[in-house]
RNA sequence: GGGUCAGUGGCCGAGUGGUCAAUGGCAUCAGACUGUAAAUCUGACAGCAGUAGCUUACGGUGGUUCAAAUCCAUCCUGGCCCA
C-alpha cells in the first residue's frame, strides 16, 4: 500500500489523497460501505459501483462464525468470494468486542466469546484476528482492540489501552512474520484508543507511530458520546499523527460528522447508518434526513432529492417509496439503500472535489448552511443502546 | 319455533365481581439508529386537565351490589344444532 497526500486546505485541516492497492486505488477522503457479512445488505457489487463505492468493509468475527475460514479459504478469499475486485478493509473483530459485551470474557492474552448465532463458545486473539483477516485476504487488516464503551470512567480506559496497546503489538508481530495467503499485497492499521480523556488518546498515538503502521485509525468514538468530545479528540488525534500515513475514523458516522471530521483531517470514515438507516427508513439528501415513512409522504410524487442521479431517484417517488416500506416490501429497502450509499459517497467525493480546488472552506460553509443537522441527542442513543441490548440478551 | 354459544376500544382478541380506561397482536402516528446480534428498537394510541384528577366506555335497557366488562332479567344481533 501507498498513500500519496495530494492537496491540505489553507484554511481548515481537511486534505485529499490517494491511497494505492493491489486491487486499485482509493480516492481520500472517503467513504467506506460497510459490508459485514460479505455483502452490503440489499446491495449488489453493480450497485457499489454505481454508487462509486471504492472500498467496501467486511468483519472478522462474522466470517469467521459463518461461513468459517475453510470455505473462505477455498473460495479464494473474500474478494473472489463475493466477486469484489476493488479494495476492502476487515474489521478486526476489536469492536464486538464491545457491541456482545454481554456474550464475552476478556483476560490480557484473550478474549472468550459466545457466538451470538448459537452460543458455540470461541478464542479471539491478536494473533487470531491476523491470521483471519490473513485468510480473508483484506487489502486494509485492522490490528486487535478493544473499542472501550461511553461512559468509560479513566481507570477503566488506562487499563483497556495497556491491554489493547499490547494486543496492537502482538497484531503488528504476527502480520509481520506472517504472509500474504493469495498474491495481492495486504497492510496493516493501528486503532488508536483512550476513551475521551486527551492524555490516554495522546499516548495512545505515540505507542502506535512508534510501532509505525501504514495507517492510523481512531477507535472508539461515535459510541454515545456527546457531539463536542468526538470532535475534539478527532483534531487532537489528527493533529498528531504523521502526515504521510492515511487516517482513519472508525464508525463514523452521520453527514454532519463525516464533514466535520474531514474538516479535521480525517481520510477514510464507515458507518453502518446509510445502509441500516435505509432500512429503517431514514434517508438523507444535501438537505437533512427525512423519513420516508410519515403520512407526509403518501402523497409526495417527488424524488428524494430532485438533484440526486441516483436510481431510486431517477425513477421513483416519496409516495412509492413510502408505499413500498408501509408494504414491507424489500425492493423498498433495495432502493432507500441505493439512495443513502450513493448521498454518502457523493458526500465525501464533493468534499475532495472542493479540497482539490481549495474551496473546502466554502463548501464546508455550504454544507451546514443547507443541511438540517440532528440535534445531539447521546442520551437517547444510550438508551436506545440499552433497551437493544435487553431485548437481545436472553438469546 | 326450540336449544345452545357468542357480541369487548379502528380491527383481531384476552379478561369473567374490586388491583380495569381494560393484557396481547395488528393497524395508525411519531422518534431513534454512528468499526451491523438491527427489514431493528422506543414512545403515543377514548376525551378533557400541567402530574393528583374528571367524564364517557366492554351490543341495548333495566336490576342486584358499597363496587359490574364480569352476576340477574329482558330485548336486539350473529354462529351452530334440532324442528
Amino acid at each position: 500500500m501507498k498513500f500519496e497526500l495530494i492537496k491540505e486546505s489553507k484554511t481548515l485541516s481537511a486534505r485529499a489523497g490517494e491511497i494505492s492497492t493491489d486491487h486499485g486505488t482509493i480516492q481520500t477522503p472517503i467513504f467506506m460501505p460497510v459490508g459485514t457479512k460479505a455483502t452490503v445488505k440489499t446491495l449488489t457489487n453493480e450497485d457499489l459501483e454505481k454508487a462509486k463505492a471504492q472500498i467496501i468493509l467486511g468483519n472478522t468475527y462474522h466470517l469467521y462464525l459463518r461461513p468459517g475460514m475453510e470455505i473462505m479459504e477455498k473460495a479464494g478469499g473474500l474478494h473472489k468470494f463475493m466477486n469484489w475486485n476493488k479494495p476492502i478493509l476487515t474489521d478486526s473483530g476489536g469492536y464486538q468486542v464491545y457491541s456482545l459485551a454481554k456474550l464475552r470474557k476478556i483476560d490480557n492474552n484473550k478474549i472468550t466469546f459466545r457466538s451470538h448465532i448459537d452460543g458455540s463458545l470461541h478464542e479471539f486473539s491478536p494473533e487470531k484476528s491476523i491470521g483471519i483477516q490473513r485468510t480473508l485476504g483484506s487489502d486494509i487488516i485492522m490490528a486487535f482492540d478493544e473499542c472501550t464503551p461511553y461512559p468509560c470512567d479513566y481507570s477503566y480506559a488506562k487499563e483497556s489501552l495497556k491491554r489493547t496497546h499490547e494486543w496492537e503489538k502482538r497484531s503488528k508481530d504476527y502480520f509481520d512474520n506472517s504472509k500474504n495467503i493469495y498474491s495481492h499485497s495486504q497492510t496493516l492499521f493501528g486503532i488508536i484508543q483512550g476513551s475521551t480523556f486527551e492524555d490516554l488518546r495522546n499516548e495512545s498515538v505515540k505507542y502506535l507511530t512508534d510501532l509505525s503502521f501504514d495507517g492510523y485509525a481512531i477507535g472508539g468514538l461515535a459510541v454515545g458520546e456527546p457531539k463536542k468530545i468526538m470532535y475534539k479528540l478527532t483534531k487532537k488525534v489528527c493533529d498528531k499523527l504523521p502526515k504521510s500515513s492515511p487516517r482513519y475514523l472508525m464508525g463514523v458516522g452521520k453527514p454532519e460528522d463525516i464533514i466535520e471530521s474531514i474538516a479535521r483531517g480525517v481520510d477514510m470514515m464507515d458507518c453502518v447508518l446509510p445502509t441500516r438507516n435505509a432500512r429503517n427508513g431514514a434517508l438523507y439528501s444535501w438537505t437533512g434526513k427525512i423519513n420516508i415513512k410519515n403520512a407526509q409522504y403518501k402523497n409526495d410524487f417527488r424524488p428524494i432529492d430532485p438533484n440526486c442521479d441516483c436510481y431510486t431517484c431517477k425513477n421513483h417517488s416519496r409516495a412509492y417509496l413510502n408505499h413500498l416500506f408501509r408494504n414491507q416490501e424489500i425492493t423498498g429497502l433495495k432502493l432507500n439503500t441505493i439512495h443513502n450509499i450513493h448521498f454518502f459517497l457523493e458526500l465525501t467525493a464533493k468534499a475532495r472535489q472542493s479540497i482539490l480546488n481549495d474551496t473546502f472552506f466554502e463548501f464546508y460553509n455550504n454544507f451546514f448552511n443547507n443541511y438540517r443537522v440532528e440535534k445531539d441527542n447521546y442520551l437517547n442513543n444510550l438508551k436506545n443502546k440499552e433497551n437493544y441490548k435487553n431485548k437481545h440478551k436472553s438469546n
